[in-house]
DNA sequence: TCTGTTTTCGGAAACGCTTCCGAATCGCCG
DNA sequence: CGGCGATTCGGAAGCGTTTCCGAAAACAGA
């Protein structure tokens, strides 16, 4: 039976308003009662019990982490981020993975409520009006990841100009035809991201005169072996397209899977750009657009703890920079299509 | 201010222990009543209060997950096997990575306490005596997933048999000049399976007569940069081995990239094994010790989740089993090389 | 109607902590 | 030595549950 702040106490033969100071330094100690408490604590190997802690203070010293698409190595560079923070607090991380929309819902309602966390950390996750409203309602400190919404703190990417810019380079490569694999535009799980990089490559084809065409678009699973099964259809097109720009790195991956089986070289005959740059990315020598992961797990959880502290601010909505990575994945599109 | 049970018992005009039974079922309640109740808590939208039934019950539902190495594939795929348990389950996970020595004692000391969690589950970390002293100390139910102690609920691999039967199969190939890529043989973080697998990799060259030469033997940080820097040391020397067996998938992408840095083509001039078959290894096609990640998370818990409803039982010991899986890194070694 | 049995329920106590009011002690000055 | 502010500390109250003792009500049998 683990030893209690009673214990304590009468070891040290003191009461236990002094133990918790001792504890908590939450008010002046005797340096020689001090000592004689500290004595008693390491003799009984005592640890305040966090359940008795959190009931009296109402705090849970917990931090929920809500992680969508998990598989995917994205969001673990996030998390990574997150963990670097936690590691020096006193806050626990406590992991949420979603991978259907019924456990989305689940999720967001069963957690956002006071008395499981002090604060959410949602990624990759646009909350619906619903949500919203039990998130407010509940009064539980949220920032959002790559999502967005305008009365929730959030960290996101201006997806459109980076899914432009990438295209663009495509463009300035030479390419004319060029394929967008992506997430379903209109995804279950309601998300923006989807939309905006699509809305990207959609601008960039139109400032060049380029006409869009659906014949080079598909959707999919966010997933390395669905978008390979799109790819294969793609790359089996009478006219296929010279190059493809993909969602995600894990949907690339997927493209350049793709291009092995059919035997299409890459990037003599077909580019690829992903976006991301996870770590796979540099392994496959996958052009990219770099977001910084990591960097956007530290921000995000800081910003929670800050939020945690002043619970009333208003709304932030950081932008993070992204940076398209140039590596061995996109080339000229080869000549022989040029003339023809 | 969040509604109580006090608020619900006099809103439905009950006693409290009325409306714990019914939310616990812990006693015969009246359909009436019980209806009353219901309403009552449906009208404040009342949600008990995890920290004072945790006070009370003397149960924290969390349960903690302790991950070394967490930049590494394979552990991510154990822990999506953890989650997919917990998602059904009403326990939470509370996760805690280790990146660093201090941070391991730190984590192993602060964690195993009754109180924090129910209980604890230990990625590839065997926990030292005085580790061990205090676990059982303080009687935290705890398994180990790819990790050993006579005293712990565990699930590990026959890592000796299957480096062996690795190794065996590049001698099988004709190759005789085999490196050796790993961990450092006496890790700080105290593991076994560094050893184990060293040792199967020298079980396997003297079964077949061949010198174990510690010139093609690298130890280094499980890492895929550092590996590739053995890698290039190891592979510009004058007579390098025509194969390696990596200690990791993670240390065997090391491996291929020094290769590609130095224009040796695998299979043909160099065949490279790894271990764990994380996703990223079917991508690179790469020839490798496959162990069924996710089931040994899946696994894990539920052997934990067990210990937890009986503390008593004695320490199991469960082997997981691992099968080599084929790909296109490994060939026979080259013609030239066996000639000179 | 009365007694004994079963069903149903109220609320005090306990879980281990923090907070805070007020009491005791100390130190200083006149 | 007396008085007063400063310092130090004890422990009751309260946080929101569950548990459980025992009381009240309902019911059954004679």
């Amino acid at each position: 039976m683990p030893a209690t702040i009673h214990d304590v106490a009468k070891k040290a033969g003191v009461g236990i308003g002094t133990v918790s100071s001792v504890l908590n330094n939450s008010r002046p100690v005797n340096p020689a009662t001090r000592q004689k408490v500290l004595d008693a604590i390491k003799w009984l190997d005592f640890v305040p019990n966090p359940s008795g802690r959190r009931l009296s203070m109402g705090k849970t010293h917990t931090i929920g982490v809500v992680i969508p698409f998990f598989t995917i190595a994205s969001q673990i560079e996030r998390l990574r981020g997150v963990m670097s923070v936690i590691a020096g607090s006193d806050y626990d991380i406590s992991l949420y993975t979603v991978e259907t929309v019924p456990q989305r819902n689940k999720v967001l309602q069963r957690v956002a409520r006071r008395g499981h966390i002090d604060g959410l950390l949602i990624f990759s996750l646009s909350p619906t009006e619903e949500d919203l409203q039990r998130i407010k309602q509940r009064q539980v400190p949220t920032v959002l990841i790559e999502a967005y919404h305008p009365e929730v703190h959030s960290l996101s990417l201006d997806d459109v100009a980076a899914a432009r810019n990438a295209v663009e380079y495509l463009i300035n490569l030479g390419h004319r035809k060029i394929a967008y694999i992506g997430d379903y535009l209109e995804d279950p799980f309601g998300t923006y991201f989807s939309r905006n990089r699509f809305e990207g490559y959609c601008q960039a084809l139109k400032a060049a005169g380029i006409t869009v065409d659906k014949r080079y678009q598909r959707q999919g699973w966010l997933d390395r072996s669905e978008a390979r099964q799109l790819a294969l259809d793609l790359l089996q097109l009478p006219d296929r397209p010279t190059a493809v720009f993909a969602f995600s790195d894990e949907q690339a991956l997927g493209v350049l899977e793709a291009a092995r089986d059919l035997d299409i070289s890459v990037p003599q005959q077909l580019s690829v750009i992903g976006y991301d740059d996870i770590r796979i990315a540099h392994f496959a020598q996958l052009t990219t657009v770099r977001q910084n992961l990591f960097d956007s797990g530290v921000k995000g959880v800081e910003l929670l703890l800050n939020v945690i502290e002043h619970p009333n601010a208003t709304p932030q909505h950081i932008q993070l920079p992204t940076k398209l990575v140039i590596r061995h994945t996109t080339a000229p599109p080869p000549v022989m299509e040029n003339i023809l």
